[in-house]
DNA sequence: GCCGTTTTCGGCCCGACTGTTTTCAGTCG
């Protein structure tokens, strides 16, 4: 019985009204409360009185006190489940269905599941009810057929590879004057469910003609005045949003539909309270007059508020935090990389290629760190190994003037918790990095007591990829997060944020914790190839999203700094 | 169902598109 179950109770009973008809502010107040227990960080078991907490009321109180009381049950939920079949709930999922629809479905036709509808759509005994036709009946055919063939959400790394490609076509396109990414794309989601697209066109009829007939368009979806959606080919199909606007609409579309959903809600709140009407097109007063921006930093100026970064438009609180200056990260904050491989384990570069590409980059420092020995598939390196890798780099260090290099590991944790490379030869490095890549099956008591061993070693300045999660693959391992955090920063040691978008670990909620810990955050590409440098702009994202200031990234230190905070853990 | 320094009642974000209609409801983001 946790708040994850609680919530899940929450959201079930406003999808059941839904079917059942209930007015819709009221099935937003169940939703409502679901997400104000969701943002809170505190666990169920630390919120005493849930009718404190915004958006959640004397009802709703009182369905919490029961829930809590009852094991888990509700006479709610359960006069609802009475009365509303359990097969119509998967239904709203369908495209082009909502709770009106399947409704009407379950009462005029007896559709309980999704085989009757199946059915009643093939005797075309669905297309004869009001309000549907023999369109709505084949696309409710096709979204049965459809369904369950792809993720409805898709991790960020294919999406960002998707949108790169099609990005490379957008450039071909004539009279477009400039596009810009929007949605949970460019707010850096961890997964994304189609790519959107504002763009400011000379002509869009034009524009148009050109997007529908992209080499990548698998399907167009539909083809309005001002937005055009297309399916564009892949492992996946992925459907994209684009918007066509004037070049005077486009800070405000943009901002609108970057969303968050719940952010957008907030603001239209702000310029309601200055009465005044919010929507994509922009501002306009109670006499209608219509205010445009240049870009989305007047925008917000425009309600007294600083510049949101996309990645923390959430609306959890930043309409607040942002009437003030917020000092959150920025690319321009960072001097170095933490972690990353070479050819002397299993990267694709040799030292010198690799200094060379992280030189591109503009840093000051960066830190070398292949696999050790435990990793015998990545070729790690024993202790002989990493002394004769120390030599090389000190003859690549006294021909490099211009970058710092420091000498560093990614040591295995070992499954028994010891740790894969002597003392003495830690003694020697500059850095070392120490994360586990076995055994993830173990126990949490198992997996934390490998955490353990090398937090505690004075040593080891890093734990890599906190979580082992890999992004719509793997869970990761079970590790107890609020233990580690409360002992990295006991032991001065920093957890990594992996910017690579397969594993974007520690995640953005866990960064805001580990703040709040005090924990040194290292914001590191784990680059096995030039390209994967590039991750950084990745992992800042999700730093901003946590709002990370740039003195809780060991990233923002200069070598200087950097070398005296190596060596403090120690003393 | 929730909320309130104009309110304890009457609002609750806003607009586009589709498919159904023949002026609009439902769905979606």
């Amino acid at each position: 019985m946790n708040k994850k179950d609680l919530i899940g109770h929450l959201e079930t009973i406003a999808v059941y009204m839904e079917i059942k008809g209930e007015n819709p502010f009221k099935i937003s107040a169940y939703r409502k409360a679901a997400q104000a227990l969701e943002y809170d960080e505190r666990s169920l078991g630390e919120i005493d009185e849930a009718g404190t907490l915004k958006g959640i009321g004397k009802g709703t109180a009182a369905l919490i006190k029961e829930w809590r009381e009852n094991n888990g049950e509700t006479e709610l939920m359960n006069t609802l489940t009475e009365e509303v079949p359990e097969g119509l709930i998967p239904l709203l999922k369908l495209p082009g269905l909502g709770g009106k629809k399947v409704s009407k479905l379950y009462q005029e036709l007896d559709i309980t599941d999704r085989d009757s509808l199946e059915q009643a759509c093939l005797t075309h005994e669905v297309q004869s009810l009001e309000g549907f036709g023999a369109k709505t009946e084949q696309k409710i055919l096709e979204a049965l057929a459809e369904e369950g063939k792809r993720p409805e959400r898709l991790p960020i790394a294919y999406m960002l590879e998707m949108a790169q490609k099609l990005e490379a076509s957008l450039e071909t396109v004539r009279d477009v004057r400039k596009y810009a990414r929007a949605g949970s794309l460019r707010r850096v989601e961890e997964s994304v469910k189609d790519l959107d697209y504002i763009m400011s066109v000379k002509d869009a009829e034009h524009v148009r003609k050109q997007l529908v007939e992209l080499p990548e368009v698998a399907k167009v979806i539909n083809d309005g005045t001002s937005k055009v959606s297309i399916e564009i080919k892949g492992e996946y199909n992925v459907q994209v949003d684009i918007r066509l606007v004037e070049e005077e609409d486009f800070a405000s579309t943009l901002h609108h539909f970057t969303g968050s959903k719940d952010h957008n809600v907030q603001m239209r709140q702000l310029a309601k309270e200055r009465n005044e009407k919010l929507s994509e097109y922009g501002i306009e007063d109670k006499d209608g007059r219509k205010t445009t921006f240049q870009d989305e930093t007047e925008f917000y100026a425009h309600f007294g508020l600083y510049f949101i970064p996309p990645e923390a438009r959430l609306g959890r609180g930043e309409t607040d935090t942002f009437q003030e200056p917020y000092p959150y990260i920025e690319k321009k904050h960072i001097r170095g990389d933490l972690h990353m491989h070479t050819t002397w384990s299993d990267g694709s570069l040799s030292i010198r290629e690799m200094v060379e590409e992280v030189k591109k980059h503009g840093y000051e420092w960066l830190a070398l760190t292949d696999h050790s020995k435990y990793l015998r598939i990545a070729h790690g390196l024993d202790e002989d190994r990493i002394r004769r890798q120390m030599e090389e780099i000190q003859n690549v260090r006294e021909k490099e003037k211009n970058i710092q290099i420091f000498a560093g590991i990614e040591m295995d944790i070992r499954p028994d918790g010891t740790l894969d490379i002597d003392d003495d030869v830690l003694k020697e490095l500059d850095v070392v990095i120490a994360s586990i890549h076995s055994s993830f099956s173990q126990s949490e008591k198992e997996i934390m007591n490998r955490m353990e061993q090398a937090l505690k070693h004075p040593e080891v300045n890093v734990i890599a990829h906190p979580t082992g999660r890999l992004l719509g693959r793997r869970d990761g391992y079970k590790v107890d997060l609020d233990r580690l955090m409360k002992r990295a920063g006991e032991t001065n040691t920093a957890l990594e944020l992996n910017a690579n978008p397969n594993r974007l670990d520690l995640s953005a909620d866990w960064l805001r914790k580990a703040a709040e810990h005090d924990v040194r955050i290292a914001i590191n590409t784990d680059a096995h190839n030039s390209g994967m440098l590039d991750h950084m702009d990745v992992g800042i994202s999700i730093a901003k999203k946590a709002l990370l200031q740039p003195d809780q990234v060991i990233n923002t230190m200069s070598a200087e700094q950097l070398k005296k905070w190596l060596q403090h853990k120690k003393q």
